[in-house]
DNA sequence: TTATACTCGTGGTATAGACCACTTGTCTAA
DNA sequence: TTAGACAAGTGGTCTATACCACGAGTATAA
């Protein structure tokens, strides 16, 4: 629990500790190294914190004297903190220094995980089915190579699938994937199988990460036609695209849910 | 319509269109200004993407040519234009450029985490403020009650505002905090300050975990006026239970957010 | 016609230095 | 003892410059 660290700190720790640069002396950077020096840096003091070398609480070293000590400039000690910032593990305070906020916790103690339809119907003990509108290659349009990252006019599949809920219409699904590497895929059947599993089963790979955006929107003619609703009924979309653990691009995906039949629900802490 | 924009540009735009320094002319920063010029120009090309000066799969200008422009250095463009690639606005490609992978809508929350409304839109350089429309205590109805742990027929503090970011109209809030706790509250000016710096400030307590749910409405009439928006456009509706750091119930809170100016994102992991 | 090499423009990384806003601790004067 | 001024140190922002790696055309050679 987060709560009963932050209590247990305002007992414990009434006086930051700062860390001497002699406390963090196995800091070595390859010049040479194909990696940017700023990811080297970031990757070594995700380790000091991880081994306890930092602790909670503890505040950093100045920027100007890390970097002398890295022997790097001052903007390129920064990138570095900027991703450690960025992930939770350091706070910045103006004026005052650059301090350890979290130990390192487990991806699965994060708050949010995401899951495919499939999953999370089934989560939700609601018996999760398809039925497949479009299943086809074709040329990529310029938003989806941009978020697949592909050269332009590279070709994806797309699939385009009504997702039903104990047989009801939840969601309009479009899937678009590199047809490069998943050029395969065609000859499967999706209405039955979850396009997760057969990304893992066959490909050997499976979505990891994910940038979502959620907007609302109302629904246009056609799509009311397919979630079996009315024309101008409010709907949920949500954009996502997914890594897998090697940080490659696998989809690009835009779901509409019925507003009446879904919501989501999710945990933050800070 | 964002699902529609795909599809209808895989039609009309086989091949991306570059963008000229011209199309972007109305490009103003305030070297005085006290919001730093990399937010400003962030903020300028998230409203150039928002309005349509800049489409889905536009090749924007190149980065020194537009620093340029702007007369800033290409570090602090590259500064701005990293905020929008965060938000998944942009995307860059390296020898190609960088591409608009995302249209429509604007302003977003935090990637994790979550911030008040004031946080937020401070944190996208925007200058946020509030009309408040209610500000009372009431009797709790059954769902705040519950929400807040409260026994039926407890008091609550009821805030109504609208928020507003550079003076528009952005989300509709209701906020609903225990009395017992926070009754003195109500003398509090509202207009101005943010409620998390008071109840921080003043009542030594923080938000610090929360439980959120979303979902897609359409606007009823005095939700429309208020937001100065038609009946029946689509908006976010976000419900948000807070506890802080001793688990304690804090606030609940319902915040609609008009669809056209505002969207979620975050990453999500597994 | 086809392959190859080259060039140019792009974003990616790195540098050294400058000034600002803020915090904290110290020193000084009341 | 206390209140206030001050100095030093911190992160925040910005500049001007340099070189690298990559993509996409173009010119050239086969």
């Amino acid at each position: 629990m987060p709560s009963s660290l932050a209590v247990r700190r305002s007992k414990l720790a009434a006086l930051p500790s700062a860390i001497g640069l002699d406390q963090l002396s196995d800091l070595r950077i390859e010049r040479r190294s194909e990696t940017p020096l700023f990811k080297q840096i970031a990757a070594q003091l995700r380790r000091q914190i991880e081994q306890g070398n930092l602790r909670l609480g503890d505040i950093m070293p100045g920027e100007r004297e890390l970097a002398d000590a890295l022997k790097v400039s001052r903007m390129t000690l920064r990138a570095a903190i900027d991703e450690l910032v960025d992930e939770g593990l350091l706070v910045r305070q103006r004026g005052r220094g650059t301090i350890v906020a979290h130990v390192r916790i487990h991806k699965q103690a994060q708050v949010i995980g995401f899951m495919s339809f499939t999953e999370e119907m089934r989560a939700r003990g609601l018996q999760p089915s398809s039925r497949v509108l479009e299943f086809k290659s074709e040329i990529a349009d310029a938003a989806v190579s941009a978020q697949l990252n592909l050269p332009l006019g590279a070709q994806v599949i797309l699939l385009k699938r009504v997702r039903l809920a104990n047989g009801e219409p939840m969601a309009l699904e479009r899937c678009y994937l590199p047809y490069e590497r998943f050029s395969a895929l065609l000859q499967s059947d999706l209405a039955k199988r979850s396009l997760y599993d057969i990304l893992e089963k066959e490909f050997d790979t499976r979505p990891t990460l994910c940038q979502e955006t959620v907007e609302a929107i109302a629904l246009d003619a056609p799509e009311a036609r397919d979630l079996d609703t009315k024309r101008g009924a409010p709907a949920l979309l949500v954009t996502r695209v997914t890594r897998d653990a090697r940080d490659r691009l696998i989809e690009a995906e835009q779901t509409l849910y019925r507003s009446d039949r879904y919501r989501m629900v999710f945990m933050r802490e800070r």
